[in-house]
DNA sequence: AGTTAGCAGTCGAAAGACTAAAGTGCTAAT
DNA sequence: ATTAGCACTTTAGTCTTTCGACTGCTAACT
């Protein structure tokens, strides 16, 4: 579809551009770039790449600068792929080295190493809670009036909460608790703590109401928590120059500090390696400005949450996408 | 010091400003103030206040503005501590008597619904891990190979860990570490499991090293772990007009994102009711152009958290005080 | 046919000039 | 002690001009 040297000039334009975030004249690609043919000749070829939609300008006389679709072409046939130095990987493995019991700090660290290495503000979730399935669910007598409840998911997840009551609770009805719960629950995901599930063990229970009650409703309100949200190095993307407009800046804080915003950006991955998004293609008005990229935290076939780069469209993709599919990588390498 | 008529324009200075963020005239004092002297006179006075340093100038002809000295006087003897309406009480009131079950989550709630009622950002932090006292400390089983320890503090923190083994642990040795911590540790403070600590116990225990270990690195970790941060409503700071000057803007986002100065930030209250920081009162010099308006979430004399205000120096005192201080009381007087 | 030198034409960013509006400070009168 | 009145200062906005950076096109070149 387009030759070689379109593919050369475009791919040119657009690392010149994710530079120096300037339009790009045909003399600076000519300079810089190696090619060996006159401004002149170059010129044409923009034109026609302007004339396909890969290129757009500011105004009349301007450079170049990358449009949408000509970033889309550029991050599906022109990166490199492996654009990430030793020094990168040998940082990234000390850091995804260190011990952590939780995949949630797991997760934590490598959302602020993407950023570390990348420069760009980075976010991640944990996995969806009601997806999960009931490893273990227990029952711990705290004080006399104090149950706590633990539930451990397939995915290593730990919740906790704690319930207080105004009577004594018996040793003798937390082991019943424990055994309940257990069979009932077990291999079961979070989400089938349900209203048939609840009269099932409200009927199957041979005392007071006044104890399970709390108990199903504690639970529910964990399933039913929204996930939380790590935000790693926002200052980062201030120093950008595309933050001098106040309406970039405003959109990228009202996105950041907008749980659903958030929620959305990072659930809109497909299930496939990493997704990347660039300005209108996300559905979300407040990231028109922006790329996103992301990827699903998995191991095996478990999600264990979605961790995503925003950045300008202008963004540096190749180390981007490199760093990330080594991140991947390895926390799925790490954890099998 | 200041006669009544200069406290009277002080205060219509300040409060003016803080409503329009412009520079305030002398005409526009007598007539949105209804003083009964003419421009003229206003004028005299306002030269006397800014030759004592109550006011600014931004250049020989323009209106004035409050100096930090104008609104330390301000805070300190001017504004009326029960600006705060029915509404907002109302408010208020159905926010904080949401059942919760953790002080975590008392302190999520008083600080959205402070960012809520006062349109600024709103942060807080919990208790001092290190300080709190241990009340209960347990450890259960999960699986055969994995330990949990809970530790449950006076301020009804619940701190939980997990420890993976590679050998299976018995009931037995369970019982022994519970009995073992929990009559050497209940009643101390979290920061006393110290080296000396870890080895007392490490020679009492009739078992292996193996097993002890990992315990008390886990415990250390949990009590050495940064504290958390709650922040709410950043994006209302970007639609002040401060924040049109991207130094500012900058500022306040490396600020947010850092959080070794949020943490001096909400640490620098001395342990009084409410504390006020304007402009460079504060130590930090990305506060500069801030004020700053923290007190402390206690009950009885047990600490339970920071919550704090930033806002511009200009920032509406009177009402991020009053209802400070009306969130304050009722967190106190509630959880009595 | 593809390439290129050369040049006219376009546009933006920066600098300067001008004006209108908003306010103060001071003087002299009340 | 207060105030009317006016000269003076400064900003913000608008317009104009200039300068430099590019492009697009034409005609010549290989």
């Amino acid at each position: 579809m387009l030759n070689d040297r379109k593919k050369k000039i475009l791919q040119a334009v657009i690392d010149e551009y994710i530079n120096s975030a300037e339009p790009v004249s045909s003399g600076t690609l000519v300079e810089k770039y190696g090619l060996n043919y006159s401004s002149a000749t170059v010129r044409n070829e923009l034109a026609e790449l302007e004339k396909s939609g890969y290129l757009d300008k500011t105004h009349t006389s301007s450079g170049r600068i990358p449009s949408e679709k000509g970033y889309r072409f550029y991050v599906d046939e022109l990166i490199n792929e492996e654009d990430i130095s030793l020094e990168e990987i040998k940082y990234i493995q000390s850091k995804l080295d260190e011990k952590v019991n939780e995949i949630e700090d797991l997760t934590k660290i490598a959302t602020s190493t993407l950023s570390e290495v990348t420069h760009y503000t980075t976010v991640a979730i944990g996995p969806k809670t009601a997806m999960q399935i009931i490893e273990e669910i227990k029952f711990v007598l705290l004080g006399r009036r104090m149950l706590m409840v633990v539930i451990v998911t397939d995915t290593g997840l730990v919740k906790e909460t704690i319930i207080k009551y105004d009577e004594d609770i018996t040793l003798n009805q937390v082991e019943t608790l424990n055994n309940l719960f257990n069979t009932k629950l077990k291999g079961k995901s979070l989400s089938k703590i349900d209203k048939p599930m609840e009269e099932y063990i409200l009927a199957e229970i041979s005392y007071s109401i006044e104890v399970i009650k709390p108990i199903i409703e504690q639970i529910n309100k964990i399933v039913e928590q929204e996930e939380k949200i790590y935000l790693e190095g926002t200052k980062k993307s201030f120093d950008l120059p595309e933050f001098k407009s106040m309406e970039v800046a405003k959109n990228f804080i009202n996105l950041l500090d907008t749980k659903e915003l958030m929620l959305d950006m990072l659930n809109s991955g497909v299930a496939k390696d990493i997704n990347v998004y660039i300005g209108d293609e996300n559905d979300n008005e407040n990231l028109k400005d922006f790329s996103i990229v992301t990827f699903k935290h998995t191991v095996g076939d478990k999600d264990l949450g979605t961790i995503g780069i925003i950045g300008p469209k202008r963004m540096d993709y190749s180390k981007v996408i490199s760093v990330m599919k080594y991140i991947s990588n390895k926390l799925n390498k790490d954890k099998e």
